[in-house]
DNA sequence: CGCGCGATTGAGTAATTTCAAATCTAGTGG
DNA sequence: CCACTAGATTTGAAATTACTCAATCGCGCG
């Protein structure tokens, strides 16, 4: 059950039995059904979640209506709106299940406890953070450098499974591109 | 002379004198002349550098020879090809100087050890990667949902006076628009 | 069979790029 | 004080790329 979880952290950091109960303590469980809201633009955002199975979007929707895919989500992996979790305000993305999804829920409070229980979660925590923000900046960099095709193509490279669990409009909502556009990069 | 690197730490963390002392013998300082280059593409990154005054950008130039900035950094901020520091890798960006400017220079070695003599300073560390992380993420927004009149004010507003210290080729070239395109945005 | 959803195609329009030329500006040396 | 230059910016015009809106196609499922 807690296996998934602890078998993550220990990639980073070693625990032991005694500590790594103590951090399990601070989570929760939670499922969502597909096409379920974890939270909403607006919403206030109580927890960081660390996704056991399934498979998330984060998603901003526009004033003129149109969803953008900040991120996908899946299995392994932390997803929230952090800036509003760590702030405390209200989330400016929505996060949405693609499929039903299970995951481990941590709130502000829990992760500060944790920080001060077992100080080398932090060390893990900034392994997480800092591979995000580099991660980040590719994206950033391929938005900027590499055109629609391109960017497809990087992506099918990077998540080879993720067409197969994901329509081409969501990619395209997270490429940037049109649903028609890139359905017309093949032709 | 360091206390702009303690100010700054201490608007997160709270260090002793003796603490700060044992922080700062890791740092290293130097100096660099405009348009030099503090690292480039394919360089090893010995340093992660917090900028003392100054200005850089983080650029990459692709095979095509244009030259996409991944990240204006000033005075007060952190900046290193990150995914090359802390992997050890060669880079994949370049650091180059807008204007004179001094940093402190800290090595992984000395990252490594600091978060094993002052292990607040991984929480200080942590703040500051999440907080980049969400900067990046941010952007990314930007630039799915927002045309380039619109990201252009938008940089305008976060950053006022950063057009009168870069030309407005580095202005596009950070927003992902051509010179010509950012030049008629206003006619 | 027919509905519904996603994907594709077509046609016209809008935004952006490219390449070339003209203009502006700050700094230098006479 | 002026002329001159290098770099940055702007402008023009054509070509390309991507978008929008509408219509059609394809397919799995009740």
């Amino acid at each position: 059950m807690s296996e998934k979880l602890r078998d993550h952290m220990e990639k980073v950091i070693s625990l032991t039995d005694q500590e790594f109960q103590l951090v399990f303590a601070h989570f929760t469980l939670e499922n969502f059904k597909k096409n379920e809201f974890i939270f909403q633009q607006g919403d206030s955002v109580k927890y960081v979640y660390f996704i056991r199975s399934g498979l998330l979007k984060l998603v901003y929707i526009d004033d003129l209506g149109r969803e953008h895919i900040v991120s996908f989500a899946m299995e392994d992996w932390w997803e929230s709106d952090f800036s509003a979790f760590f702030n405390s305000t209200k989330a400016s993305f929505s996060l949405k299940c693609l499929e039903p999804t299970t995951v481990f829920c941590l709130s502000l409070k829990g992760y500060t406890q944790l920080g001060i229980e077992i100080p080398q979660i932090e060390r893990f925590f900034l392994q997480k953070s800092n591979a995000g923000f580099i991660a980040s900046q590719q994206r950033i960099l391929s938005l900027l450098s590499r055109n629609a095709k391109e960017r497809y193509e990087n992506l099918l490279k990077q998540y080879p499974t993720l067409p197969q669990r994901v329509s081409k409009t969501q990619l395209a909502a997270f490429l940037g591109v049109s649903r028609e556009t890139l359905s017309r990069l093949y032709t």
